[in-house]
DNA sequence: ACACTAGTTTGTGGCTAGTCTCTTG
DNA sequence: GCAAGAGACTAGCCACAAACTAGTG
């Protein structure tokens, strides 16, 4: 039984280039599975194949591209079966958070480093097969705990506070460090990952240098934006085509408005959400279930205040993701084209008495001027 | 719940100054 | 390629009635 759901799932996992490695990633311009040497040998055919777009092939459905990471159960998911898998109250809870995709020929270190399992490059790359490859939990538990990311807890929200001078006296709390591999984002396939990446890292003669250089040397962002040869971006796009907003729609958090799918993904300070009202109301209100939604704003302000009246804010980075299922994106999408179709450019006059009183004003170089009475 | 009052905010159009884009020499 | 000029575009200014909001009885 169990054999046979293992069979199935390697076989819904197969790489859809060379039909017999484990697919790991998803190309979502080619709607491709694809294994990690597949996934070098497609994309660096030409220029243009390497600004596709790849991502951890979901852990759920093994038909997406994953853009989320759940710590708790070690697993990356698309945007549906996150939402699928998280919207009961207790999973709800569970600490998630975005993750990275990549575009371009990420050479075998900067996929290590994009995956954030860089404090692995030395220690496992180079295990032995046997070591690494058996994979079924045995050896799992260093590795484990290795990948596993700690979200800082914060006591209260005077944790949240950071000043730059301290000149107000006050001083962050002790918030214990992050691990160095706190980008770690490796799903259920993290021993099959490996393997691959260490296939693939014989084929780079000078890779033991760029390890050193890993291993040695973290920035704090390793998942810069500007990898060269590959691309390392915040995983954002969405499953469809995104849809071309208008240069005047985009308001601060750009993010929303590139792409419905981050429209519909919470992980903004509460600061950046209050100018943006307006175009945020793309959320349904109407259509969505009334215990998790209403506005963005809303929801997570009145989650905070619970929290802090509650004393609670422990689990405050845990409400930060909030995200739609597919037919509230259709239902949000559709209703945005609709509002587009609709959108007035032309002047419109509210008050007609406003501009008939205007119009007949007195005005001194174009100016309203004050009338002596 | 309703009416009233006082205070605050909004919206209106013509002109100007500044910026940007395009054309010409 | 560069500078100068022309034209297009746009933000901001102004006063005040209407609209809106909050408080009170």
């Amino acid at each position: 039984m169990t054999d046979q759901k293992n069979t199935n799932q390697k076989q819904r996992r197969l790489c859809d280039h060379c039909n017999q490695s484990k697919a790991l990633l998803y190309c979502r311009a080619d709607s491709a599975k694809l294994c990690f040497s597949c996934d070098r040998e497609v994309h660096s055919a030409n220029q243009l194949f390497t600004r596709h777009l790849r991502s951890q092939l979901c852990d759920a459905c093994d038909k997406s591209s994953a853009s989320i990471f759940c710590e708790t159960e070690q697993s990356v998911f698309c945007s549906n079966c996150d939402w699928e898998s998280h919207k009961c109250s207790s999973s709800s809870l569970h600490n998630r958070r975005p993750i990275e995709g990549f575009s371009g020929c990420p050479s075998v270190s900067e996929l290590v480093n994009s995956f954030g399992i860089e404090d692995l490059g030395s220690k496992t790359l180079f295990l032995s097969e046997e070591k690494v490859g058996c994979g079924d939990g045995g050896e799992d538990d260093g590795l484990l705990d290795l990948l596993s990311w700690e979200t800082p807890e914060f006591s209260s929200l005077d944790d949240l506070i950071v000043s730059s001078d301290f000149g107000h006296g006050f001083k962050p709390t002790d918030v214990p460090p992050l691990r160095k591999n706190r980008n770690a984002s490796c799903g259920r396939h993290k021993e099959e990952m490996l393997l691959q990446l260490r296939e693939l890292a014989k084929s780079e003669p000078n890779l033991s240098t760029d390890f050193e250089t890993i291993t040695g040397f973290l920035p704090l962002l390793p998942n810069t934006y500007n990898l060269q040869p590959g691309n390392v971006h915040k995983s954002c796009k969405n499953d469809k085509d995104p849809i071309p907003f208008p240069a005047f729609e985009l308001s601060a958090p750009q993010c929303f408005s590139d792409n419905v799918e981050m429209a519909n993904q919470v992980f903004l300070p509460f600061s950046q959400f209050r100018g943006y009202t307006e175009e945020s109301a793309v959320v349904p209100n109407e259509h969505l279930d009334t215990s998790r939604t209403t506005h963005v704003n809303d929801s997570l302000e009145d989650q905070l205040q619970h929290q802090i009246a509650a004393g609670t804010t422990s689990a405050l980075p845990k409400i930060a993701v909030h995200e739609l299922n597919s037919q509230e994106r259709d239902s949000a999408i559709s209703r945005y084209k609709e509002k587009r179709k609709t959108r007035r450019y032309d002047k419109h006059i509210r008050y007609e008495s406003r501009k008939v009183r205007a119009e007949s004003r007195t005005r001194i170089r174009g100016r309203f001027a004050k009338v002596e009475h």
